[in-house]
DNA sequence: AAGCCAGTCAACCGCAGGGGT
DNA sequence: GACCCCTGCGGTTGACTGGCT
């Protein structure tokens, strides 16, 4: 047995709203606002919809503050980031992006982006074996949440998101080495690149690269991995505290996609 | 023109969890 | 603590559309 239905489904009108609906759910919602509760909301509106439905038709396409597709490189990229550390989590992610619902995200996702990064992964291990793995795998699937959360991830900004971007410390941020004492392993995972010499992580990644004369690349430091892959305009890097070896991916604790080129896109 | 297919996205469904009693 | 009501969320469905044969 399942849970009640939440209204008498026979008495409600379902599927596709017309123009009218939209005018009376609208009307109403600029006139009184959503004070009561959505389950009332129906009959004060003159509709025959069930409440849920007028909140989600509200919610995810009346709100005159949240604008539809023509998902930006930049809003990718931060999906990307965030499924990558969050998985599934597509209301914290659409709280990231600006006038965004997490229904558009989510759709956004399972139309577009989860193809690209399929065929990325594709196109990738065709060539080579990845040295960890080719893809961030979604939060929900380790049996640990991330330390590295929250993430501080800028929700405004016109150039290209930087790896400093993401891992930068936060006051939230959790030191995941901290307990194994370990001075050097947090410093490394924050900065894997500073020691290559160079001024900027993406130059650094470039360099690393291109001196292994390759598309991929990975260190390892006392208690921490990461490795980088490549793909059309990128790159996907992962961190892993290190097994007992160092040279195994113990535990995943992050990743994310950079794009070395905003204006590319993937595939 | 008709049929098929894949892509897109609005909408539905059921579960989880918070808050009130 | 148990129960109920309601909201929020994520997975899924199905209508619609455009391209192709």
């Amino acid at each position: 047995m399942g849970r009640a239905p939440c209204c008498d489904r026979a008495a409600v009108k379902r599927g596709p709203w017309s123009p009218e609906e939209d005018d009376a759910l609208r009307d109403y919602m600029q006139r009184h606002g959503n004070t009561g509760s959505w389950i009332t909301l129906p009959n004060k509106a003159g509709l025959k919809r069930c409440g849920k439905s007028c909140r989600l038709r509200w919610l995810n396409y009346l709100r005159p503050d949240i604008r539809h597709g023509g998902f930006t490189d930049e809003e990718d990229t931060i999906i990307y980031s965030l499924y990558s550390q969050l998985g599934s989590k597509w209301s914290l992610i659409a709280s990231q992006l600006e006038r965004r619902t997490d229904n558009d995200v989510k759709n956004h996702w399972n139309t577009k982006l989860k193809k690209r990064l399929a065929a990325a992964a594709a196109a990738f291990s065709t060539r080579r074996s990845p040295p960890f793995m080719p893809l961030p795998a979604p939060a929900a699937a380790h049996a640990q949440p991330s330390p590295l959360l929250p993430l501080s991830v800028p929700t405004v900004k016109a150039e290209a998101y930087t790896y400093d971007d993401f891992l930068a410390p936060t006051a939230g941020l959790q030191d995941p080495f901290a307990a194994e004492g370990s001075s050097s392993a947090s410093a490394a995972l924050q900065d894997p690149f500073a020691a290559e010499g160079s001024s900027s992580a993406s130059a650094a990644l470039h360099d690393t690269l291109a001196a292994e004369g390759s598309t991929s690349a990975s260190a390892a430091s006392s208690g921490s991995n990461w490795s980088a892959v490549d793909n059309a305009g990128g790159f996907f890097v992962d961190f892993c505290a290190a097994g007992p070896d160092l040279a195994a991916a113990d535990q995943f604790l992050g990743g994310f996609y950079y794009p070395l080129d905003p204006t590319l896109s993937l595939v």
